[in-house]
RNA sequence: GGGAGAUUUCCAGAGCGGCCAAAUGGGGCAGACUGUAAAUCUGUUGUCUAUGACUUCGGUGGUUCGAAUCCACCAUCUCCCA
C-alpha cells in the first residue's frame, strides 16, 4: 500500500535515447510541442558555449520555440561531471514539472542518463585532481603492477573487474578510496540506495540497417563542414580548454591537420570514423537497459509519423 | 617495342618450402562501463555437423613426402628505357 503511494509520487517523464544522428532532437522538439513539454539535454558536449556545429546542438531554428535546458551554458575551459550533470538535470526536471510541463530527457551520453533514471547518489565526495594526478604520476614511473597491488588489497572486487589496460578506471577506484577511505565497490552500493523518483518512459532511436546510420553521420559530418567546423574548431583549439571539454569529437580530430601533418580530407575522413565508433558504444550501453523501448527510424516513412504514433500512445497510456 | 617488380584473408601489409587459416595495423561485429563517458577498456573477425575437419594466398599446370612460399606459361597492375 505504501509502496503504491511513493510509485505514484513519481514523475512521469520521458526520455529519448539512441546513437548520435538518429533524431533524437527533433523526435524530442515534436514530442515538446505535441505533450506541452520542455526539453532537458543529456549530452555531455552540448552543455559547452562555442562548440555548435560540432556537437549538432539545436539551432533556435530546430528547437522552434520549446525551451532546452542544460544545453549551452558552461564556458569551454570548465570541468564537468555526471555528478553535476545529475544535480542539475534533476533542478530542472522539478521546475518543468512544477509547471505543469512534461519533462522529455533527451540525449546521448548513456552514463548521464542512466544516473539521472536510477537517481544515483553522488553526493559523497570521492573525487580529488591532486589525488588523481599523484596516482597518475606513479603510473607513469612504476607502472600498473604496483597500482593494481594496492587496489587488490582495497577492493577485490574491482580489482576482478577491471582489466589491467584499463589504467584510467584503476586509478579512478584508487583515488575513491583515498579520498573517501571506502571503495568503490562498497560507494556503488550505496550509490543505489535511494529509491527512484521518476517513472521513465524511455524511447531509443536506432536504425535496423546499421549502414544507414552510418551513411547519416557520415553525411552530417560533410554538412558540419559547410557549415563552418573548421573555423569553430580553429577558435577552440586557439583557447584554453578543460579536459572534459576537449574529449569532444570534432575538435580533437583537426589538431594533425592544424600541425600540417595529415590533409584535410584525410581529417574529415577520420572524424567520420570515430563519430562511427562512437555511435556503436552508444548502442551498446543503450542495448544493455531492458526499458528502452526501440523505435526502428527506417522502419517509417519519417520522423514526424513516429511523432504522432508516439504522442497518440502518450496521451492514451496517461488516460489509463 | 625492350627491361624491372608486384598480385595474400573486408582494406593496408608481413610471410620467402613444413611450427600458416596465415604476423601486425585499420575497419567491421560483439561486449564492459558510477565524478574526463563524444572518455576509457575488452573480446572476436575463412567455412563447418567445431578441442576436430574442410576450402583459401591472381589463373592454369608442374617440382616435392609437403607450396602462400620453388619452376613454366597466362592475366592484370606499377615503374624504368624507347
Amino acid at each position: 500500500m505504501s509502496e503504491n503511494a511513493t510509485e505514484n509520487n513519481r514523475i512521469k517523464i520521458l526520455a529519448i535515447v539512441g546513437p548520435t544522428a538518429s533524431g533524437k532532437t527533433k523526435l524530442a522538439v515534436d514530442l515538446a510541442k505535441n505533450l506541452n513539454g520542455e526539453v532537458v539535454s543529456a549530452d555531455s558536449m552540448q552543455i559547452y558555449k562555442e562548440m555548435n556545429i560540432g556537437t549538432a546542438k539545436p539551432t533556435k531554428e530546430e528547437m522552434q520555440g520549446i525551451p532546452h535546458h542544460l544545453i549551452d551554458f558552461l564556458d569551454i575551459d570548465e570541468e564537468f561531471s555526471v555528478a553535476d550533470y545529475v544535480k542539475l538535470a534533476k533542478e530542472e526536471i522539478s521546475k518543468i514539472y512544477a509547471k505543469g510541463k512534461l519533462p522529455i530527457v533527451c540525449g546521448g551520453t548513456g552514463l548521464y542518463v542512466n544516473s539521472l533514471l536510477d537517481n544515483v547518489d553522488f553526493s559523497m565526495k570521492n573525487s580529488d585532481s591532486e589525488v588523481r594526478k599523484k596516482l597518475e604520476d606513479r603510473l607513469k614511473e612504476e607502472g600498473v603492477e604496483p597500482l593494481l597491488k594496492e587496489l587488490k588489497e582495497v577492493d577485490y572486487e574491482t580489482y576482478e573487474k577491471l582489466h589491467p589496460n584499463n589504467t584510467k578506471r584503476i586509478i579512478r577506484a584508487l583515488e575513491m578510496y583515498k579520498v573517501s577511505g571506502i571503495n568503490k565497490t562498497k560507494q556503488m552500493e550505496n550509490s543505489r540506495k535511494n529509491a527512484p523518483i521518476y517513472t521513465p518512459t524511455i524511447l531509443g532511436l536506432t536504425y535496423r540497417d546499421r549502414a544507414q546510420l552510418y551513411s547519416r553521420i557520415d553525411h552530417r559530418v560533410d554538412i558540419m563542414m559547410q557549415e563552418g567546423l573548421l573555423d569553430e574548431c580553429a577558435r577552440i583549439l586557439a583557447k584554453k580548454c578543460s579536459k572534459t571539454a576537449l574529449n569532444a569529437i570534432c575538435y580533437k580530430e583537426f589538431i594533425p591537420y592544424f600541425r600540417g601533418e595529415i590533409s584535410l580530407s584525410s581529417a574529415v575522413e577520420e572524424l567520420k570514423k570515430t563519430t562511427r565508433r562512437y555511435a556503436k558504444r552508444q548502442l551498446t550501453w543503450f542495448r544493455r537497459d531492458p526499458r528502452v523501448e526501440w523505435i526502428y527510424v527506417d522502419n517509417y516513412e519519417s520522423l514526424d509519423v513516429i511523432a504522432k504514433i508516439y504522442t497518440k500512445r502518450w496521451i492514451l497510456n496517461r488516460d489509463v
